[in-house]
This record gives C-alpha cells, structure tokens and sequence, in this order.
DNA sequence: CGGTAAGTTGACGTGCGTCAAGTCTCGTGG
DNA sequence: CCACGAGACTTGACGCACGTCAACTTACCG
C-alpha cells in the first residue's frame, strides 16, 4: 500500500522495520477519488492527510475571477499534504486530475510518530522540505523561463519523480493530465500551451498525446530546460 | 537575541521554558555580513541553519545567463535555512539584501531537540511548512497576477510579517532593497518596477522610496492584491 | 568634486494573451 | 451502425503587458 512512498524514502536513509510498521499503522482507510473532484477545500481543518497511491493529485490555489495557479503536482507515492499535520488547516486545495486511489493517515498516529520515533519524524519533515524545494523551483520557472523552458523543465521533473516509484521509463511516462490544467501549472493560457507543446514536437524534443510523455531527445530537453535535479534531494544523506 | 523568533512561535502555541531554554541553546555564535554578501551558496553542506536577526536576507537561485529569481524573502526572526537542517545541503543560495545580523544554530543541538521535544520540534517543523506556504503564495503571483498586483502583493505580505515582529506599523515599515531586488521576487526587469511603483504612487496606494514603504490607502491596495493573510498563519492552533 | 550605483524615462520590440472559429475524439442513445 | 453532443485540442488574426535598449538624472561616498 505504502510501498511506493517508502521506495522514496528509503532513497535518503534507512527506515527500520519498527518505523515502517508504524508509518502503516497511521493509514485509517483507502478512498477513491474521480477524476476532476476536489479532494480537500482551502480553508478546511484536517484530521487526516492524504497520500496518494494512484493517480494524479494537484495543489491549487483559487484567485478572483475564475483563475487558478496549480502550485505542485503529486504522483504516486507523495503526501498531497503532510503539511496539513502541523498547518491544521490547508491554504490551498487539492484536485484529483486523474482518477485517484488515496490512502489517509492519521493525524493522532501521525503525532504519536512525532512523540516516539524522532528519526521517521525526521524524515516527515524532509519530505515537505522536498516539497518545498520544488516550489521554490516552480517559482523559478514562473518568474524566470519562457513558456517552453517552463514546460520542458516540467516534464523533466515529472519523468525523474516518477522514475523514483518505477512509473517512468528513462523516455516516457504516462500523465494523464489535460492542456489546460498543464497550463495552470504553468502560469499560462490553454491556447500558448498547445503552441508550446507544438513547438516542442516540431523540434522533435518531446510529444504529448493523450496522456502520454515521449520525450524523443532527453539529452536536448534537459538543456533547453537548464534542469538540474539535485533540488529533488534523491540521493542518500542519513539523518 | 532570538526573541523575534520567539514571537512567532508564541503567536502559534505555548513555548515552554524547557522549550525556550533548548532553542536559545541551539544557537553557538553571532556573525554580521554585509549588504550584499552571498551568506550560503546552493549545494554546499551545512553544519548550522542561519537565524536573521537585523537586515534582510533572500533565498535565490542563479540561471544561466546570469539572470535570478529570489524566492523568499526573510525577516528579522525568520529561519532563513531551517530546512537546511533535514536536507542537509542547499538547493539555493542566501543573500544579504541589507546588512545582517544573524545567529547560528548548530545541527547537531537542533538533533538534540528533536530527540527529546517532540513538542518543539513539530513547531519548528510549522515553520518550515509556513516557508512552504508562502512559497506556493508567490507561485500565485508569478504564475497569475499582474504586475502590480504582484508587487502591491509582496508589500502586503511584508507588512503582515514584519508587524507580527515589530517592525511595521500598520501602513509603514522599513524595507532596505533596490527595485533591481524587488525585480528578482517579482519575476520582473527593473524597468518595468520603477514604471508598476510609479503606477502605485500615481494612484495613491503606495510609496517606496529610499528603503521606506509608505501604505498611504491599505484597504485599496489590499483589494488590488487580493491580499488574504491566511496563508501566513498567523492564529494560535496547538501543535 | 568626480565616480559609481540606483533610479527614471522614452521609443520600440515581442512573447504571450484574447477572441473566435474551427476540428477531433469519444461516449451515449436511437 | 450512425447521429449527436460535449469536451479537448488546434489554428489564425490581432492586441497588449512587459521586455529591451539607451540616454539621462539623482544620490551617495570618498
């Protein structure tokens, strides 16, 4: 159920088996969740948080007049918002862009943890600060990269998160995501979007076709990018 | 000499003295760096995490082409690198936008606290989470709100921030940047800063000028931002 | 009082947004 | 099997917010 959430952790550091029995005793049930569903509100105060087996999560924020910046996507594997555990209530909300499957854990065995096991509960907090990170990276492209530097660098970060939990060839990889919510993550208009991802298959650098990735020259992608994935922290470091 | 830190953390939940006492041991020494200094450079290992006492310090990342983006901005209490503890190296940079005071806390006493108070240590882990949050704010900026809303934006949230740690009043507060800087945040050229400060001043809602903000309408420009101060956290809520 | 960095302004260019009109895909029901 | 509708995708024409370039002013400091 956990497995690909503990393949990532165990990437940085030993988990014994006392700590992971206890990271499965936090998990109270599996939901189910369909595509473009709103799986928690903005607002909302938490008694559980959410990690995602299946599917495609992301977080978002709401603006006036009908807009929205999705700030994080999760695959497989993440906590959607292990966050919420300390925060008690989310500034932003979650969506299912694909269908979802979604363990919950506790937030009570959640601070058990926290009260008995100081070394996962060090790993709790390096995964947000992971997760941080790449906000921090998204900020970059937002402010910084043209619309096809941002997508490019986008679909390099997916293909290396994904790898992680064995859901990526070095190549391709299934999202199942639409062009518009791409562009909520992008800070763009569907319409550029669909230029962008044109310009990116006439290079012959990546394609995107119904939910599916083909990246046709890595190497070239990843230099258009400038993507460097030392901010993903997945090499070991014990803590 | 961390009691703006202490303000923050209080404004959250009780801090015992036990707590307060182990925090102000964290710290091992005090050093001054000047305005713009590099305090940290991404990638390297890190044996303290940098607490601001006076001045100002911002997290960047460098591009090639020389061109960077500034992703958060710190304040006098703030943890400019507290993540840096669990990630053990940096995915970014620190700079001194003013002169700085900071303290250092050491890593291996912040261990100590997470071995022995769990209380404590879930609150340091709300602070890097708060970072986390103010990080998804800006992508909102970046990715969706124009220019002027964007800047009228970050002056909202400084004053909300540095208020909490008294250093603002209600509609003034001390902000020793150039506009080149206040570009790095806002994903901007300098030009186009001096235009949108313009457009600011010429409607009346704001001045900044030699270091200095003036809020002269706080409800207008608070509008104009779709300022909403939640995402700072700034209620008590019991960890 | 001269040098340097910060700020200011104007003219002009361009990347991405907007608007609108398609086409393609696919699920559903007749 | 086809008709239909709805949503996703595509494309072209045009507009504008912000970038670029360059000249100038102001503030500050030795």
């Amino acid at each position: 159920m956990i497995e690909r959430h503990l393949l990532k952790l165990r990437l940085r550091d030993v988990i014994s088996a006392e700590e992971e029995a206890a990271l499965r005793g936090t998990i109270v049930d599996t939901v189910v969740h369909a595509a473009n569903r709103t799986i928690a509100r903005a607002g909302e105060s938490l008694q559980h948080s959410t990690l995602l087996l299946e599917g495609l999560i992301g977080r978002y924020k709401d603006l006036r007049g009908g807009s929205r910046q999705i700030t994080h996507l999760h695959v497989p594997g993440d906590f959607a918002d292990l966050h919420g555990f300390t925060l008690k209530r989310l500034d932003h909300s979650l969506l299912a862009l694909s269908p979802c499957v979604v363990a919950r854990a506790s937030h009570s065995r959640l601070q058990e943890i926290t009260e008995r096991l100081p070394h996962l509960t060090r790993m709790m907090w390096f995964s947000t600060n992971v997760d941080a990170a790449i906000h921090r990276e998204w900020e970059v492209s937002l402010g910084r990269r043209s619309a096809i530097q941002r997508a490019a660098h986008l679909f390099c970060e997916l293909q290396a998160r994904m790898a992680v939990v064995g859901l990526a060839e070095p190549d391709s990889y299934a999202l199942p995501i639409s062009q518009a919510e791409l562009a909520e993550c992008l800070g763009l208009t569907p319409v550029h979007v669909n230029r962008v991802l044109r310009d990116l298959r006439e290079r012959e650098l990546l394609e995107f076709r119904s939910g599916q990735v083909l990246m046709r020259d890595v190497q070239a992608l990843k230099r258009l990018a400038e993507f460097d994935p030392d901010y993903l922290y997945l090499q070991p470091l014990p803590l």
